[in-house]
DNA sequence: CTAAAATGGGCAATGTGGTTGTCGAAATAG
DNA sequence: CTATTTCGACAACCACATTGCCCATTTTAG
């Protein structure tokens, strides 16, 4: 029988991949509000996974984004607003400027990740643990491949810019 | 042994799921471009999934897409200007204008659905029908239900608007 | 039937994010 | 010491979303 026989229309695949990944990402931040970061949104959270512990030049987060090295300086300035970041000059290169997570961005970063591995053990004890690390072997098997620096031009690459 | 113990970071489910996504849809634009739609987006495929064969009004199509009436009537006026859709004046009720599907809408949204069931065949032959299924039906039990007129707010709600 | 309320659609202003182009400052290559 | 490359930022512009406001029309209330 072929697979686009069983019942199951095509389009429903997509719309459940994000439905999935958006259910995780809205109670990440819901969760995340009630622990002290209301004004966070899903782009910081994945600049800020992109500047990591080590923090970073503008460039290499743009890089590690997927995006223009501009458009990661207007995210990187948006994170400074919000007290995420912070710039300082590079000491040994008088054009860099590194780029780090202020304590509060720290703090937001390590909270996503206990709340995550919380919201996991969620769908683990929905699921079965196996049927949740079958689903996760499936899709790394499909899905081109994601790495620690994520690709998340999700917005202009959604809307066209 | 719990959840969280298996080795597998709970940050990476999230990644998975956008990453599975933006393969189908990425897929699906490459070869909606090669056939005769080259500059169709997936925010064009979603609201013209929301306008519908039938057809709807603007107010219909911005709450199904779940924004506002002014932002649906934004994307259907470039929905015109591509040529997917136009708009008619209601004859039973002189506030409303009809949104309806050029021919050309319906020849993207008709070739759309080939492509998606041409796309969850590949998938189906690369994992077994039955773990795609399997898939599917995870993601249904603990992702927030997808209707057929889908949450396509995913940029702003990205951004953060 | 007429006046008030609700509804549909569009305009304007604004916010967030992304893009290309350009440019000055600094590092590096020759 | 020049020439090229690289970093970071500014400007202009696009796409999409939001809220506020306004006008036309339909519906509902009195």
């Amino acid at each position: 029988m072929s697979a686009t026989s069983d019942g199951r229309p095509g389009f429903e695949l997509p719309l459940l991949l994000l439905a999935g990944f958006r259910t995780l990402i809205d109670e990440l931040h819901a969760e995340l509000a009630r622990q002290g970061h209301p004004d966070a949104r899903p782009a910081h959270g994945f600049a800020m996974q992109a500047i990591g512990l080590a923090g970073a030049s503008a460039t290499e987060v743009g890089r590690r984004l997927g995006v223009s090295k501009q458009a990661a300086g207007k995210t990187i300035g948006r994170l400074e607003e919000l007290g995420y970041a912070e710039r300082v000059d590079d000491p040994a290169d008088g054009r860099r400027k590194l780029v780090r997570l202020t304590p509060r961005g720290v703090d937001a970063l390590t909270r996503s990740a206990v709340i995550f591995e919380g919201l996991r053990s969620r769908w683990a004890a929905a699921l079965g643990a196996d049927r949740l690390a079958d689903l996760e072997d499936s899709l790394r098997a499909v899905a081109a491949p994601v790495g620690i620096g994520i690709d998340t031009d999700t917005v202009g690459w959604f809307a066209g810019g």
